[in-house]
DNA sequence: CCGAATGAAAT
DNA sequence: ATTTCATTCGG
């Protein structure tokens, strides 16, 4: 078990990312970014007793008191054997089958601000957690859908973080920094200036009440919530005052409930209402009908309600599934990918980097003095 | 040369 | 929308 999970075990993340190794839906003729070696990628780039770096990379070492990285550890202390057998975890990361994928001939030539050759930056720390909480799927769209929010909260559960919960994250973030360098060792950073400030909008979506609750989600979070039971926690977080319709998360949206609002599928019928209950800031003349969670629901249609009062938890059916008219769930889950359009090649993943993190942390590392000594 | 400002990293 | 880092730029 990840040390991290002593404090958030909900954060040990067990689902693949999908821009883990192994993710096999596309192929990537671009040059890659990140190595798909078969050999297991990290074992030597940090370690004493490889080839590269005999003594261990400088470079990572310095940054972190590994028990060998101490000056006063003392000499002949045995030095890491890349040659032996690495944990499983690790060994298991190969390149994965490769998936043959044509593009269709006639790609529609694409604006592209960056060309199919450009190099990402490393993900430094913050971004690597940040991607993590993504992708674990701890924060189901039920929760949280909205990107802006779930930056927000990221950024809380980070600032509660100790150093020691950050550390896996910061390793990542070496690694997969040093990996980037020795695929890239020419590569600068070179950040374009630009010549006007960019307009600073203002978005009335991210009010305080949003944050509010972002931070609030970040604290059931660290509390420990997750799953069905961070939601229901959400959903009464979200009971106890009326929130704004945009920050009620798409599948827990009502069904459109003004008669008025158009149908974003021509012809096709609305739903009847739904769910929670939109009002315009005058509750007592709502009458609220009883909550039907639904499994599946599609987002609020725009124009939406300003403001959207819950009605008591004693009202909800549990276990309802909503019959949707064919076609619903997909118009609100975004456009099918493209898939002319490449994807971002695999990134090393982040929970085999913690994984390797958990190895080499115990391990011992022959201190640097005594590597110049010799 | 040093602090301020800013872009870019994933979603 | 977030944090961090690499980089540039102004003084």
């Amino acid at each position: 078990m990840s040390f991290l999970a002593q404090r958030t075990p909900h954060l040990n993340v067990s689902r693949p990312s999908p821009y883990d190794i192994g993710h096999e839906q596309y192929t990537y003729n671009a040059p890659n970014y990140y190595s798909r070696a078969q050999e297991p990628f990290a074992l030597e780039w940090n370690l004493a007793g490889t080839p590269e770096f005999p003594g261990g990379n400088p470079d990572f070492a310095a940054r972190f008191e590994f028990p060998g990285s101490n000056p006063n550890f003392p000499d002949g202390y045995p030095v890491y054997d890349s040659s032996a057998s690495s944990p499983e975890s690790i060994q298991s990361v190969e390149t994965p089958p490769s998936t043959s994928y044509e593009a269709p001939p006639e790609r529609p030539k694409r604006v592209s601000r960056r060309g199919p050759d450009h190099i990402p930056r490393p993900r430094n720390a913050f971004m690597i957690f940040r991607s993590e909480l993504c992708t674990s799927g701890k924060i189901s769209k039920r929760v949280e859908g909205d990107n802006r929010h779930i930056s927000i909260t990221a950024a809380a559960i980070w600032k509660a973080f100790t150093e020691e919960e950050k550390k896996p994250y910061q390793i990542a973030a070496e690694l997969e920094k040093l990996e980037h360098k020795r695929l890239y060792p020419n590569y600068r950073f070179t950040p374009t200036v630009r010549a006007t400030k960019p307009v600073k909008r203002k978005v009335n979506r991210n009010g305080a009440k949003d944050i509010e609750r972002s931070h609030q989600v970040a604290q059931l979070i660290l509390a420990g919530k997750e799953g069905h039971e961070l939601e229901e926690a959400v959903r009464d977080l979200d009971a106890g005052v009326a929130v704004a319709a945009d920050f009620i998360p798409s599948e827990l949206a009502p069904f459109p409930a003004a008669p008025s609002t158009p149908s974003p599928l021509h012809g096709m019928p609305m739903p009847e209402i739904r769910g929670w209950v939109p009002h315009n800031g005058v509750p007592e003349t709502v009458d609220v009908p009883t909550f039907i969670p639904c499994q599946v629901a599609p987002p609020v249609p725009s124009p939406v309600p300003n403001v959207l009062v819950p009605p008591p938890r004693d009202q909800y059916v549990p276990n309802y599934s909503a019959t949707l008219p064919p076609g619903w769930p997909h118009l609100y889950t975004g456009k099918p990918r493209d898939p002319s359009i490449p994807r971002r090649p695999p990134t090393p993943s982040t929970h085999v980097l913690i994984e390797l993190y958990e190895d080499i942390k115990d391990r011992p590392m022959r201190p640097m003095a005594t590597v110049a000594a010799i």
